[in-house]
Order: structure tokens, then C-alpha cells, then sequence
DNA sequence: CGCAATTCAATTGTGTGCAACTAAATGACG
DNA sequence: CGTCATTTAGTTGCACACAATTGAATTGCG
């Protein structure tokens, strides 16, 4: 029992305590892609894929732009995996005439297709979780809340030191 | 499978129910990424290094086996992370003389000597998150019980089907 | 009109996360 | 005692995630 002997009990929990924190979000997060990537193998999509399906399914064709602000995700992540959906057939890709600088994103017909399989998708994954829909709803709007608590805490990074006043 | 396409408006919610939840999640856990990004940048540590840190700090020298258990991560992910936090001057890896297959992971007095600053950590990103310690609490309960029934559902995979039957 | 600022996608580089494989060491068993 | 299965790290390959940069197209403004 070395464990770091000049240090107090109490900043002991302090690190202690975060590490639950942080690491229940971690864990949780890498669980449910385990459990997506089972689910998801047999449509032959990655989880990130099928969020992008998902986005295209429900809006149809859209610039990447859009479909960056529905995901919260930049062209640097978007740009290598929309390229490896269009080589696997599933979406098509073409510069817009209007504006030049965009680029639609649209269903092939396969595409558009695989959404009856993906219709299975849900009920397996809500199986999975043992939690009924009431549950379900909950966490999301507890995690929704956080997650716009953090991202303005972003926006105002003296929010990071405590400070309650504004600059 | 009887259930077929008929209703469209039935099953563009379903997508869409998905949609909102599994992003959820995705989303929570990016944007603590983001905070934690900004909080760590002073130590010089990524989120994923910083909780390799918090379990060295809690029970002192281990074998990179007893760390990925503790992180559920594995060599793949682990080996290059301590690598870089070796290279980092933190992080001390040397072959145990009892098992030549194993490799004990302990900190340098540099990493040790760290923990004093990350002890601020902890309330940086309490107050971000603008939750009080009883909602982090109960949040974090539910995500481990959420993990705990995912990793079930991994290991049974024909509950990913809605199956209560036993092969 | 003409130039600067902005927008948009793509690229590059770093750091995970995980599956599949390799290689070395250990242990169990006949 | 030797063989084989198991354990343990490491390596490789692929797929995000994101910061920073590039380059082309567009817009705004005098």
C-alpha cells in the first residue's frame, strides 16, 4: 500500500470522484458503440455512418455544411467518411452548380434502400439498453442539458476558473 | 419479420427517435472532450492520457493489463498512449522480472509531481457543467447502470434481437 | 468594377479506439 | 521432460475526431 503517502485523504477523493465522473460518460459512450458496431455489421455501417444516414434519410440531399451542423461535425471528420460511404455505394457526391464551393450530398438508390433494414436498428439497440422509453427520454434531456451547459462554457472558457463574471 | 413498409410517418419517427437519443450521447461526450481538451491543455495531457494519469496517481505502480482493466481499454490503444507519456517524461515502463511478459507502468517524479496542478481540474469542469454534485451523481448512476446493461447485451448477443429465449 | 474578407470543402497531422495478428513467456498435462 | 494452450504486450490497419492549413469560389464594400 505505497499509495501516494504525502497527499491528504481528501485530494485523494477529489481526483478520485472526477474519475467517476468523467470515466461513467467514457465508458458509457464506448459501450453503446459496442453495441452499435454488432447492431450496425450486419448494414455493413460504422456508428458515425449511420448517424450521417440517419441525417440523410430524414432530410435528404444537403450540403456537407448541413450536415456538419446536424452532427456537430466538421469536414475534416465528414469529408474521408462520406468518401468511403460513396465507394460503398450508399451516397452520391456532386459539387453544386449554384454555388461551386458546396457539395451535396444525396441517396443513391441503395441507399435509400438500406433504411427498411435500418428500421430494425432501434428496437435492438432499445432492447439492449433495458431501459423503457420514459427512462430513455430522461437521460437524453439530462445529457442534452449538459451538453449545452459545456458548450457555452467553451464559448466562455473563464467559466473553466469559476468566475461568475463576465469580461 | 412481419413488420413491412406501410406507414411512412410511423417509421420516419422511429429513425428519428434514434436519431435524438444515440446522438445524445455522442454529442455529451464530445463536448466534455472539448472542456476537458481545454482544461488539460495546460498539463499537456489529452482526456485518455489524463485518465491513464488519475489511475496511476490512485493506486500507484500497476501492469498495463491491470490499467486496461480499470480503463477498459486494451494494448492497442494503451501501448502507443504510454509510449507518448513515456516520451513525455511521465511515465516509467519496465518488464517485470517475475513475469517477462508482463510490464509494470509507475510514475517518473515528474508525473508524480503533476497531480499537485490537476487537483485543479476537477472543479474547472464541475463548473461547466453547471451541475451540482447531487445531479452529477445521479447522472452517473445512470449512465453505469446503461453501461452495465450494454455490456450484458454484448456478451449475450441474441438479446440485440429482443430474444428472452436461451440458445 | 476590383480587391479584401468570408465561406466551404478538402487535406494534413496527431491522437485515440478497436480488431486481428505476432511474438514471447508461462503453465498445464501427459 | 517436452508439447501445447494460455496469457500478455506489442504491432498493424482501419476509422473517427479535431486543429490547422490550403485553395477555390463567393460576397461585400468602397
Amino acid at each position: 500500500m505505497t499509495r501516494t503517502q504525502h497527499s491528504t485523504t481528501r485530494e485523494a477523493e477529489i481526483l478520485r470522484l472526477d474519475r467517476q465522473i468523467c470515466f461513467s460518460l467514457h465508458a458509457a459512450t464506448r459501450a453503446f458503440n459496442g453495441v452499435y458496431r454488432l447492431v450496425l455489421q450486419d448494414l455493413g455501417l460504422t456508428y458515425p455512418q449511420y448517424l450521417v444516414m440517419l441525417v440523410l434519410w430524414e432530410h435528404g440531399e444537403l450540403p456537407v455544411k448541413r450536415l456538419g451542423e446536424h452532427l456537430r461535425l466538421d469536414s475534416g471528420t465528414l469529408s474521408p467518411l462520406l468518401k468511403r460511404l460513396e465507394t460503398a455505394g450508399l451516397v452520391r457526391r456532386e459539387r453544386s452548380a449554384r454555388d461551386e464551393r458546396s457539395v451535396q450530398v444525396g441517396l443513391t438508390e441503395q441507399g435509400t434502400a438500406l433504411r427498411e433494414r435500418a428500421l430494425e436498428v432501434p428496437r435492438r439497440i432499445g432492447a439492449a439498453t433495458g431501459f423503457d422509453a420514459d427512462e430513455v427520454r430522461d437521460l437524453q434531456e439530462r445529457l442534452d442539458t449538459l451538453t449545452a451547459a459545456l458548450d457555452a462554457a467553451i464559448a466562455r472558457p473563464d467559466a473553466l476558473n469559476g468566475n461568475t463574471a463576465t469580461p
